[in-house]
DNA sequence: AAGTACGTCAACCGCAACTCA
DNA sequence: ATGAGTTGCGGTTGACGTACT
């Protein structure tokens, strides 16, 4: 591995773009379409790769790019979704029209970690500083758990948030949780507030939704969202549709990502293998 | 004013997954 | 079934601008 192939085959130009380049590059585009982008260097007339061509299009060029700060919304639904998806940086700026996953990752490293660990929240797990820094392991990763979609037979994962959870399978495809509400004073989650209100719906033993740790059930007027396995494998849930509802932003209602059946959200477990 | 530290961001690198002949 | 070519992703680097001393 190394080096993109195409840019074994001539000596290809480095570094920052200049003003020439993009414009032959936008202008090949509006012509042509970029097609393949291993061919687009010589249609466009560029002595770049085609990986920086498709690169360079796709994080500054592309017309509909927002550019520009991020909102504080914007903020809050990118801690929101790396709390969900983790490091998937292509999935969150799917969510968040206009942006890049460069962008946004960019952002996450220079700023909103920054922001959380001042708040005393790990912006890896989303729990609070001292309890990850004693903790041997976050038990939020001790508690991933997998099962099955009993009518499909997909495996599907999650985080349990009790060991002696018990996982309940419901009407077809649906998948319920029963879980400690101990989990919500250790979550960290920065949604999870800490209000007496909420500290007594917590303390309420009734059967708690998988779906309300991994979005939040502090957030106002959330209906009580559900996960759904469909016959493909595919994965959405209504919190998900809540989510985009109070976002106009997102553009998916599920958590598929594109064609690609729902994804396990192991993705952040994997930063600590 | 000059030097240094720090933050931001565009771009590159390495890898895995995918496509297709 | 296989391997070369292509695409997409996440991590990292380095240039540049700004703040600070």
């Amino acid at each position: 591995m190394g080096r993109h192939s195409c840019c074994y085959k001539q000596k290809l130009r480095k570094g920052l773009w200049s003003p020439e380049e993009d414009e032959k590059l936008i202008n090949h585009i509006a012509k042509s379409g970029h097609g393949c982008w291993s061919s687009v260097p010589k249609l466009a007339g560029l002595e770049r790769c085609g990986k920086s061509c498709r690169l360079r299009w796709i994080n500054y060029l592309r017309p509909d790019l927002k550019r520009g700060t991020f909102s504080q919304e914007e903020e809050n639904l990118i801690i929101e979704l790396h709390a969900l998806l983790g490091n998937k940086w292509s999935q969150i700026a799917a969510r968040l029209p206009g942006r890049t996953d460069n962008e946004i990752k960019n952002l996450w490293n220079s700023s909103i970690k920054k922001k959380l660990r001042q708040k005393g929240i790990d912006p890896n797990t989303h729990k609070p500083l001292p309890q990850v820094e004693n903790a041997e392991k976050p038990q939020v990763f001790n508690n991933l758990v997998e099962f099955n979609n009993p009518k499909s037979s997909q495996m599907i994962s999650g985080f349990n948030p009790n060991p002696n959870s018990v996982l309940d399978h419901h009407c077809s495809s649906s998948v319920k949780l029963q879980g400690s509400p101990a989990f919500f004073n250790t979550s960290g989650f920065p949604w999870l507030v800490s209000g007496s209100e909420k500290s007594e719906k917590l303390s309420d033993p009734e059967d708690i939704k998988w779906s309300e740790y991994l979005l939040g059930n502090a957030i106002p007027n959330q209906p009580e969202p559900q996960f759904t396995v469909t016959e493909e494998g595919s994965f959405s849930t209504t919190a998900s549709t809540w989510l985009q509802n109070q976002h106009p932003s997102l553009q998916a209602a599920n958590l598929c990502t594109g064609s690609k059946p729902f994804q396990r959200l192991s993705a952040a477990s994997s930063q600590f293998s």
